[in-house]
DNA sequence: ACCTTTCGTTGGAACGCTCCAACAAGTATG
DNA sequence: CATACTTGTTGGAGCGTTCCAACGAAAGGT
């Protein structure tokens, strides 16, 4: 059977050592003779050996892995989010081990299962659809910290996500800075996210004094929900447009070019989110970003911190999102 | 201390039964009677139990897990074919692990390493930067297939992936049937994919008496790398370009659009690749689409293969590309 | 000269699981 | 009625690690 892996006693008897000694020069030990340690290295090198984190695992009671659940790989903005994780985490020794919940909420549990079978020591969710209840039953079992969502109070349990409603506002707001008051919102259809920018939209219109110019039109956070809705909004007349996020913008702009209408100089479009392809050239379009990596990267650190105190009392951080103003908004046009 | 997991063991001293039989249940064995089975499985759901992955996969010496290395997850390609994988290897009861390489071409291998820690029984690499010898060495240890790259013949080591220079065929093609001739190449820079796709330009070119036009402009597979070569490429009045990737293709419709040149009437662009958003309305991309999920799909298939036996001749597979056209490119303009 | 400390090293238990050999109790076979 | 096979169950060994208690040898203190 050769193609089994050489164990830690295999490196033992070729170093002429103890497999006790062969761990405690491994893992970095002082109290090693230097030229023990020097055998040992050398025989683990010439056998290839390789550290069973499986067992390493076993027996310290620790994987030094935490497991990450990402909604969905397409939404480019889910996999910036990853990226500032995996950063900080791979900064602390730690491993992560990736699912993509899919279509099916149902199989989001399963496979945090999957993670959990594996001793995972954290989970991090990067949006989810959980129910109240399964979250609640997680959290109190692992250490959890959830990104872009804030909705459900859980104990010990930290989330972090930027302030939906205040980045809406900030939109409403530099709309109504060019001139425009006839600004209609694309909504991002049912979710607690979506949710949140509506409202801010609200709050800002009628802060505003343009309660009656306040129109929400029903839309979604992809591609063809975007078209499809800048298509009803059209209807009213608008000069500008806030649209639910990012994706759903782009949409929204073609429906728009496709009703021979320019872009800034009939109507302005503002997305959400930031996400790295608005910035490519042929789209350049405005939005309100959120800082993604840093959400990744903060939300790994209150991870690691939770894991050295589960019983911290739950935090939840806002960072807050910047207005980055591209090619797609534009002064409000002189005549109606 | 309350928050250790309960073990096999507890769930033998609730059930009043012996851990193997514990064992034996859990696993599906049919030796098992259904009073005893009913009283397992109740005491395991009463106490919150879940397997031990690290103290199983030693036990049985399989850890039922592959890992994947990805590139970039930032481009979405290699998301795309992710996707593939995770549905295909799911479906085997395997479970995943994900690492991205990131900038540092040093990290891949340090996380691979990782990755061999876990003891993964496989690893599917989209993408990498790896030299040969690295390559080998690791494909010597582990079942291995790469996606995408079909350059470093290893053995006993697969790989999947598009014929690129069939692919870059098919893109010329389309351009000469519109009645294109001055067809301007924007590379993708000094990797193998890029290279074929070149070559495959070239072919194209001259087996159809153009080799006069063949013109090659270095560029890259970014965006910004995509804008500047396109601005190169104007200077010899071209009407079609075919750029080596989407994301550049993007950013190469964005230069011709700042020289006041209308896609497609004035100049035609295909890029290659059939990233999701390139369907998006506003873009709207013609392009030569490779079958990402299929990769990732084959790619799995392939591995799960090779677990079963370790040894089998290594194998090259090519998918076919399809031409998807959309808006950017139509006939050549009738004045020159 | 003795006792204590330090240093480098070691065997063995433990981690939570699977699997094998073995067994008691019942059922079928001759 | 003895023997064999089947069914359901069990203890124990082993997977590759880490870690603890304990060791002999060398060095230090009185």
């Amino acid at each position: 059977m050769p193609n089994s892996r050489p164990t830690i006693n295999d490196v033992a008897t070729r170093a002429g050592v103890s497999k006790s000694l062969v761990s405690l020069a491994l893992s970095g030990s002082t109290r090693v003779s230097d030229v023990s340690r020097q055998r040992i290295v050398d025989a683990a090198a010439e056998l290839g050996y390789r550290r069973n984190a499986a067992a390493r695992s076993l027996a310290v009671r620790r994987s030094h892995t935490i497991g990450v659940l990402i909604l969905d790989l397409h939404n480019p903005v889910f996999a910036e989010i990853l990226d500032g994780v995996q950063i900080e985490v791979r900064e602390h020794g730690f491993s992560t081990m990736l699912i993509s919940g899919g279509t099916d909420p149902e199989l989001e549990q399963v496979e945090i299962d999957t993670l959990l079978q594996f001793q995972v020591e954290g989970l991090i969710l990067i949006a989810h659809r959980l129910p109240a209840s399964v979250l609640k039953a997680i959290a109190a079992e692992v250490p959890t910290v959830v990104v872009t969502r804030d909705d459900i109070a859980v104990p010990n349990m930290d989330s972090v996500s930027n302030d939906d409603v205040a980045g809406a506002r900030m939109a409403v707001d530099h709309l109504v800075e060019l001139g425009h008051s006839r600004i209609v919102h694309l909504s991002g259809g049912d979710n607690p996210v979506s949710h949140a920018r509506a409202e801010g939209y609200r709050l800002a219109m009628t802060q505003h004094g343009l309660t009656e110019h306040i129109r929400v039109v029903p839309g979604g956070l992809t591609d063809a929900k975007g078209y499809a809705a800048a298509r009803d909004a059209l209807a009213a007349a608008p000069t500008a447009l806030f649209v639910a996020n990012d994706v759903a913008a782009i949409g929204a702009i073609a429906a728009v070019e496709n009703a021979n209408l320019r872009i800034p100089e009939d109507i302005s479009v503002i997305g959400y989110d930031g996400i790295s392809i608005g910035g490519m050239r042929r789209l350049n379009l405005t939005t309100i970003a959120q800082p993604l990596a840093d959400l990744g990267r903060l939300a790994a650190q209150k991870l690691l911190d939770r894991i050295n105190d589960r019983t911290a009392p739950s935090n939840r951080q806002h960072v807050s999102a910047t207005l980055v103003v591209r090619g797609t908004t534009g002064p409000v046009p002189v005549t109606t």
